[in-house]
DNA sequence: CTGAAAGCGCTTACAG
DNA sequence: CTGAAAGCGCTTACAG
């Protein structure tokens, strides 16, 4: 591990003349830029990044934090790899490290956010699983952190950049595709915490059912958690139910595994017996059978476009990404399956 | 964003005295330490982490290095996530954190890790996906950053720490069970890329097969990507085979979703007209049905193992975690299902 | 128990 | 075009 000395010595020039030639600027001899980039190559010389950052006051990388516990990592699986690949690729551009920190479960995630950012561990931050009241955002607000997140919140007065996919607009059009099948006891299965995606949904179900004068039925939203068996337990009490609804909008994409399964103990088959439509089209989502009717969106998209939003509000990359403070409801893409193909009879 | 100097100025004390009695140093007067601390708390003071790491030569961080791309984001879904949540629990004993550091799917592994290390962004590294020959294993070697790898590798001599997967010993028990129903000719689903642990089951099988004194046919072992696809795909040549094996033996839990469905398919129910044996009971082996015979591990308790292994290689630590040098297969244990219970006739 | 000072490895005005 | 020097924010021997 050579540091800028050694390898000024090595050259016999100054580690000021190193600094320049390997960082690029114009006032350097190409002869001797020549010399420094071969010697650096040779003896492995990567420049010690916290010296670096202490004296630029940057870091040049970008967290993205996740929640590693229990709870949130059902939903997650692949979710935040694909994502994380299309966020990268817009940092490559610009030599940013993404860094990925997961808040343990067992701690705040305030607290581990105020932590990564007093350590200045990061230059900007992306947030995700966002709550209703989320005092992360005003934390970074507060801090003056460029930051992103994936997912709207009330908190920060909606003057912070976000992207958040298009909850209100699945609401409305499983509705719309239930209610013309002839369904007009809709189950809801919702997450069992208070991230914000289930009010935003739970809004817009509420207004597509407005829309198709249904009466809001609130012994019909159910909750769970974000997983298989969230599904699962959601059908269990859906079926358990006096007056059964005849059609189930899952949020998430797991939760379909499980209400697949409980229907198939129930002797039931999606689309046949009950419908069932699905949240996101994920790779397992495409195993079920009969298909089910979700919703497509390219994750590595997504992170594309977190990666550009977050630039841009980032002040060395601001003039490069010059679209401001984005606000983006990000689009879903209706895939019809087979498992809301039933009509209801009567 | 409050440095050491102005909470200095504001105690009206010297910086040394602030960073002695933060860092808890026992040569602190008391009330000068509760003076430092409440007024720290009271502004917010969280040390500059790069002035630290620089004067210290320390970053009390663990990078964990896993890839977003393509690949293998199929296979590791919320394995990961689990994993992580035992990493750190060990890690915030000591107040390390944990940085996840996920290579880009379009850069090469050796160089990315070789950039992080020479960075000094980590004290210590864990990666994963090891490759039969891994030259990151040499590099780490050589850059003597305490490291843990998940996953074997004929690189670095061995003499290397590692926790593994029981590869061995899923394989042994898998044609165990199927031989003692009867089975002859069972089919392996191996990955398609040239991760190591494709070769150390596929060496369990050749044993496995060899003990039961059943010749070994190359034509059975079928390779695919680690997704639910790639299990359709295998599951789809092997019933196109002109003399098809009569069972399956999966190395990775995906790839059961995709051969109950090709097998769903083709008429065919796991378990009874064919048998099927996963790998790794993750939560989605839970709601296939017939249950899948597969193996248990505990996630967050592999983790937990990695953790400390690690701890008792960095030099700080290694007192505290007198193990030493790690080289551990990690035990499964065999989940029965129905999927493997079919009996050959004949 | 506390303060003054050195120095970790860089980058960057400033002279020349 | 290059060198010498300052300084980023810390921690830690060293004096007292």
């Amino acid at each position: 591990m050579i540091g800028i000395k050694r390898l000024a010595e090595h050259l016999n020039i100054s580690i000021g003349t190193v600094s320049r030639a390997l960082n690029g600027r114009p006032d350097v001899n190409d002869e001797t830029r020549r010399r420094v980039l071969e010697a650096a190559a040779e003896l492995g010389y990567v420049a010690n990044q916290s010296g670096r950052n202490l004296r630029q006051g940057n870091t040049n990388a970008v967290g993205f934090m996740i929640e590693s516990g229990a709870d949130t990592a059902g939903n997650s699986d692949n979710f935040f790899l694909g994502v994380i690949d299309g966020v990268q690729h817009v940092l490559a551009r610009h030599d940013l490290d993404l860094l990925v920190l997961p808040c343990p479960g067992d701690e705040n995630p305030s607290q581990y956010l105020q932590r990564m950012v007093s350590r200045r561990a990061v230059d900007a931050m992306i947030i995700s699983a966002t709550h209703r009241v989320d005092a992360r955002i005003d934390l970074l607000t507060k801090a003056r952190l460029p930051f992103i997140a994936l997912g709207r919140s009330t908190s920060g007065g909606n003057v912070y950049p976000w992207i958040d996919l298009d909850f209100e607009g699945v609401a409305n059009r499983a509705i719309d595709r239930l209610v013309a099948k002839g369904h007009r006891r809709i189950a809801v299965g919702l997450p069992s915490n208070d991230i914000n995606l289930g009010f935003i949904f739970l809004d817009g179900i509420k207004g597509a059912l407005k829309r198709h004068k249904i009466r809001f039925d609130p012994s019909l939203i159910i909750r769970a958690a974000s997983t298989e068996q969230g599904g699962y337990q959601i059908t269990h009490e859906v079926l358990a139910m006096k007056d059964p609804p005849t059609a189930l909008v899952l949020v998430y994409e797991l939760m379909a595994i499980g209400a697949y399964r409980r229907l198939g103990e129930a002797g039931m088959t999606p689309g046949k017996d009950f419908a069932v439509i699905g949240f996101r089209e994920s790779p397992l989502a495409k195993f079920l059978q009969p298909a089910l009717t979700c919703f497509r969106m390219s994750l590595r998209d997504l992170g594309i476009g977190l990666g550009e939003s977050l630039l841009a509000v980032m002040p060395p990359y601001a003039d490069t990404y010059p679209q401001g403070l984005v606000n983006k409801i990000w689009p879903m893409e209706l895939v019809p399956g087979e498992s809301d193909a039933f009509t209801r009879k009567g």
